[in-house]
RNA sequence: GGAGGGGUGGCCGAGUGGUCCAAGGCGCCGGUCUCGAAAACCGGUAGAGUCUUUCAGGCUCUCGUGGGUUCGAAUCCCACCCCCUCCGCCA
C-alpha cells in the first residue's frame, strides 16, 4: 500500500511510475475520494468535538444539581449525536472505499528498474557457467523420471488431478535432500533463522502481503475456515510481524522457512503443461528479511546472492535477470530472477524471484520499527526470495546431469544428504 | 465439541457510567549526586488520522473487533474473533 499522502503530493511521480508497470489506475479518482474523506472527517470531527464539550458540560451541572439546565442541554446533545451517526455512516463508507482503492493500487518501481513492457524487456546481469554441451541427444525430465522410476504423473493425477507429482525412492529422497541442504546451507552459512510457519493463512495475513484482495482467484481457499493455502512462505513469515514494533537493534531479521506452496495457475491453461514446471503444489525454501529502509538494497543485494549461490553449488548454469517495470510483481519495487538453465527447453526459466517490497507490505500489515536515536515509529522494508523452487532444483538436476544411459549423477554436495547415493539408475 | 476464565500503552498490571486527559510498576530517555559507575532521588516517556502549519500546537479516534444503550462507555447490553484452564475426541 501507497501513503496516501505520498500520492497526494506527488502525484504526477506516481502517475508515470504506476503506468510504466502497464498498470491503469484512475488517480483523479483517487483524489475526489480523498478530499471527500478529508471533508467528511472535518465534518464528523467537529461534531464530536462539540458533544464531547457538552457532555463535560452536563457532568457539571449535574454536580451542581442544576437538573434543569442539564435536562435543556442533554437534549440539544441528542440532536448532535443523531447527527453524528449519521455522519459517521458517511464516514465509514467513504473510509472503506478510500481503502479499498489503496489496496488495489500497485506499489512503485525503484527508479533503478529498467523501464519495460514484458519478460523480453528484462536486463540480465549476469551469468553463471555455460550449458553443457550433449555428446548424445538429452531427453526431459519426465521421460527421465519414468525411466528410473522415480516420477509418477499418471497416478498422481489419479490421486489429485493434473499438475500434481508422485515422487518415489530416490526422487522422493532427491526432493528432500534438496530442503535440507537449501536449510542447512542458509542456516549455517548465511545466518537467517530457521522457522516453519503454517501452511495456511488468513484473510489479514494475505492482505498484509499483497496477494488479498486482488488476486484472491490463484489461491485455494478452505471454505469452512476462511483461511487459504499458501501459495509461497512469504506469507506466513512476513506476517510474523504483522502489527508490530521492533527495535532497530534487532535488525535485519532474516528467516528462512520450507513450505509447500499452492497455487490455482489460473489464467496458465495450456502452459507448461508438461511435466512438473508448474504445480498446483510444489516445495520452496524461502527467505525473507525485514530491514532498514537504508540497508533494504543492500539486504536485496545479498539475499540474491544467497539464493544464487545454491544454484553454484549444485554447479547448474544460471543467470540473473532484473525485470523491468513491466514485469514485476504487485508489492515489489525492486525485483531479480535467477533462472537456471534447462537443457530440454533450451532456455534459462526461473528458480528463484527476489523481491525489495520496500514499505508496500509494511503498511498493508503494520510492521514498523523504533529508531535507534528515539522519535515516531517507521515502516521497515520487507524483502524475500525463494531460495530456491525445490521441484524446479529437480528438473534441472534431472536434465543437465542425465548421462547417456539415463542414469542421473547426484551433485557433490547433494550426495551426504542422499545417504551416500551418488547417482540415480 | 462441552464448561469456565480472560484480552487495557514497548512489557506487566489496576480500573464496574462523568475528575480516565488510564493508577502503580518494569523498561527506556534526560537530570541531580559521583573521579566514573551502580544505587537513590527528580522529571519525561503510546499510536493513528485530520486541521492550522510559527514542524509547535488544536481537534478526533484507539482499552480484542463490530454494533447497541446513553448527553456521556475501558466500564452496561448483543454478536464475532483470539488466548488460557479443565473435560471429551484424536495424530
Amino acid at each position: 500500500m501507497l501513503d496516501a499522502k505520498f500520492i497526494r503530493e506527488n502525484l504526477d511521480y506516481v502517475k508515470k511510475k504506476i503506468e510504466e508497470r502497464g498498470t491503469r489506475i484512475d488517480l483523479d479518482k483517487f483524489l475526489i475520494l480523498d478530499e471527500e474523506r478529508r471533508r467528511i472527517i472535518q465534518e464528523v470531527e467537529e461534531l464530536e468535538h462539540k458533544r464531547n464539550r457538552g457532555s463535560k458540560k452536563v457532568g457539571e451541572l449535574k454536580r451542581q444539581r442544576k437538573d434543569d439546565e442539564s435536562e435543556w442541554l442533554q437534549m440539544e446533545l441528542k440532536g448532535i449525536s443523531e447527527k453524528i451517526k449519521e455522519f459517521g455512516e458517511k464516514r465509514n463508507q467513504v473510509e472503506e472505499d478510500f481503502k479499498d482503492f489503496l489496496l488495489n493500487v500497485p506499489n512503485i518501481p525503484n527508479d533503478s528498474v529498467p523501464y519495460g513492457k514484458d519478460s523480453s524487456d528484462n536486463l540480465e546481469i549476469r551469468r553463471w557457467s555455460r550449458p553443457r554441451e550433449f555428446d548424445f541427444n538429452p531427453i526431459d525430465h519426465v521421460e527421465i523420471g519414468k525411466k528410473l522410476d522415480i516420477l509418477d504423473l499418471e497416478r498422481a493425477s489419479k490421486i489429485a488431478g493434473a499438475r500434481f507429482a508422485l515422487y518415489k525412492g530416490l526422487g522422493a529422497r532427491l526432493e528432500r535432500a534438496l530442503i535440507n541442504f537449501m536449510l542447512d546451507l542458509h542456516i549455517n552459512e548465511h545466518g537467517y533463522t530457521e522457522v516453519l510457519p503454517p501452511f495456511m493463512a488468513n484473510r489479514d495475513s494475505f492482505i498484509g502481503t499483497g496477494n488479498l484482495p486482488k488476486f484472491e482467484e490463484e489461491l485455494f481457499k478452505i471454505e469452512e475456515t476462511e483461511l487459504f493455502l499458501v501459495p509461497t512462505a512469504e506469507v506466513p513469515v512476513t506476517n510474523i510481524h504483522r502489527d508490530e514494533i521492533l527495535s532497530e537493534e534487532e535488525l535485519t531479521k532474516k528467516y528462512v522457512a520450507y513450505t509447500p506452496c499452492f497455487r490455482k495457475e489460473a489464467g496458465s491453461y495450456g502452459k507448461d503443461v508438461r511435466g512438473i514446471i508448474r504445480q498446483h503444489q510444489f516445495n520452496k525454501v524461502e527467505l525473507v528479511k525485514f530491514a532498514t529502509p537504508e540497508s533494504s538494497y543492500d539486504e536485496l543485494e545479498s539475499l540474491t546472492k544467497d539464493a544464487a549461490i545454491v544454484l553454484e553449488l549444485l554447479e547448474l548454469p544460471h543467470r540473473i535477470a532484473l525485470l523491468c517495470t513491466g514485469d514485476m510483481g504487485f508489492s515489489s519495487a525492486k525485483t531479480y530472477d535467477i533462472e537456471v538453465w534447462i537443457p530440454s527447453e533450451n532456455t534459462y526459466r526461473e528458480i528463484s524471484s527476489c523481491s525489495n517490497c520496500e514499505d508496500f507490505q509494511a503498511r498493508r500489515a503494520g510492521i514498523r520499527y523504533r529508531p535507534k536515536e528515539g522519535g515516531k515509529p517507521r515502516f521497515l522494508h520487507t524483502l524475500n526470495g525463494s531460495g530456491l523452487a525445490v521441484g524446479r532444483a529437480v528438473v534441472a538436476i534431472l536434465e543437465n546431469y542425465q548421462e547417456s544411459d539415463v542414469s542421473v549423477k547426484i551433485p557433490k554436495v547433494l550426495v551426504p544428504y542422499m545417504g551416500g547415493v551418488e547417482r540415480i539408475s
